[in-house]
DNA sequence: CAAAAAAAATGAGATTGTTTCAAGTTTATC
DNA sequence: GATAAACTTGAAACAATCTCATTTTTTTTG
């Protein structure tokens, strides 16, 4: 019944002072603002404002009416240039999931150059490891993945970051890191620590276990890198890490690392993006960041060879 | 653009989760939400809600209008019931002004009961000497005027509280206070106390003087009735005043009083309201409350014969 | 105070926007 | 993979809002 329109004439009535000046303000004829306000009057049959005076003078109707306006109208125009700027991808909403458990080392700084930038958009960052990030950024519950497993789906480009390989992290004196490599069998008789997620999704399984048909002797699993860097370092088994993850503990000598197979597992990590969000400033942007952020990061680190 | 409409819209497809609910709750076909969704998004190009997904989801842009309907749509609600009671007169506005300077006796009272009954009524009270109520009355800058002097004004009606009668006051032992009644050559050689304001509007000259063509010896002004009655006290002066104004004065014998000719000048005192606000429940109750309070007020003084 | 100018109201027709109907498409469910 | 429910789409009916032309009212000015 009531509109904006109406509200806005309101405004327009009273900051010019008539309905002449109002109805050139608003871009309409006067008779237009005539008829609106005379429909207007019979709905709430009252009438807005008292016709016999210069400059015109409100009833208590149309007082009631201007105050709702004036608290109104700006509000609304200025979730209208809200959305102006969303649509042109001014700013927007990134909600982020990380596949790959250890990215914080170069997804910080990435979050935190970038919020600098881009102020308004809504960042978020989502790490849990009992969903599937890739069909929630389908459904638009996220905007962004972080991840080593590009799945064909409709809609979700791919873009990779870098390519890293995986290395199994050893106990120092252990008897594997007499070998140049790693082979599959070697990890028969060895407790693997993992993240709790599906074998299936991880390299080592992937990429190297099962193409030989090997089981490990043991899987347990931690969701802190840092927790399995200590139950490795005390000798309570081995794991597969990305190498840019272990730099910091081989460096300090906790423990050490061996390439996985004779010519090392690699994997490229990617950002997933959907394609609607795809070529928005504000996500081009954070694409650029990220892999601007994971150069500078990764390129002092000790890459086994 | 945007209208209440569009935000009533999603609201109702917020809290009820789906368009068919949505359309259900808003008394329109679930097309035509459709379509208005449509040509919303297409404006903001923008979409509002994920559409792969039950209950549905409202993307960035969705949520940003959400909020603001869930700002403004409560606010214009209660705007549009506060006009409900306002056109069914269950509310208004009621801004008195005072003509007859001695009236706070009875009107405070009336003030005061109303204001109980009518909490919501803006209640204001306007009494000064230099400006004309009745045409503020006419151009709705006044909705009461307590006035003696009734003029016939389109528009305008007059409602009789209660008759009364213009005393000349006088000192204790005035040589006029040996006479029955006053005649108009007697104040030929007194100074007459009036109120700042034409004489063309005081009964005395209107009723009395004016029509034997005698005028006063001087004239002098005061604004409080207390101070005349101190300059009349102290022998500075006569004043013609209404005999409930006096009553209090007469009791404790400060002053004397005497009718104005054989006859007496009787005046009556009306409430002028404009005929749009007369049927109003709170006018009419209004006028309700001061005749009955006039009558209690005025029941008990001296009225001199 | 009357004439002129400005402002506002009015009515009819044109225009635009909104709704419905009917039929299609997609998505969810068993 | 069939069925039902939810949603989309296009065309036509309907309603609203606007403009144009004109009249009425109010204000200004000579």
């Amino acid at each position: 019944m009531l509109e904006l329109r109406h509200l806005k004439t309101l405004l327009a009535l009273y900051e010019s002072g008539s309905l002449v000046a109002a109805a050139e303000r608003l871009h309409v004829t006067q008779s237009a603002l005539s008829h609106q306000i005379k429909d207007l009057e019979d709905k709430i049959s009252a009438s807005l404002f008292v016709r016999k005076s210069r400059p015109l003078r409100l009833t208590t109707a149309g007082y009631k009416l201007l105050h709702l306006a004036q608290d109104v109208v700006p509000q609304v125009k200025a979730v209208e240039r809200e959305l102006g700027r969303l649509a042109t991808g001014e700013t927007g909403r990134l909600h982020i999931a990380i596949e790959c458990h250890s990215c914080y080392q170069w997804l910080m700084p990435t979050l935190n150059q970038y919020r600098q930038h881009w102020p308004d958009v809504e960042l978020d960052l989502a790490s849990g490891f009992n969903f599937a990030p890739l069909p929630a950024l389908c459904r638009a519950d996220l905007d962004l993945v972080v991840t080593a497993d590009p799945e064909p789906l409709d809609g979700i480009s791919y873009i990779p970051l870098f390519r890293y390989e995986s290395l199994l992290a050893l106990p120092k004196e252990h008897s594997l890191t007499k070998k140049r490599f790693i082979e599959p069998q070697d990890l028969a008789s060895e407790t693997l620590i993992i993240y709790p997620v599906e074998q299936g999704r991880l390299d080592i399984f992937k990429q190297f276990l099962d193409l030989a048909g090997v089981e490990p002797k043991a899987i347990r699993t931690s969701e802190l890198t840092l927790m399995m860097i200590q139950l490795i370092a005390s000798g309570r088994g081995v794991c597969a890490l990305p190498n840019w993850a272990l730099t910091e503990y081989l460096e300090k000598a906790y423990i050490t690392a061996k390439p996985l197979g004779k010519d090392g597992v690699w994997s490229t990590l990617y950002l997933a993006v959907r394609d609607d969000q795809l070529n928005a400033p504000y996500m081009q942007d954070f694409i650029l960041t990220a892999k601007d952020t994971c150069v500078e990061t990764l390129q002092g680190i000790t890459l086994l060879k």
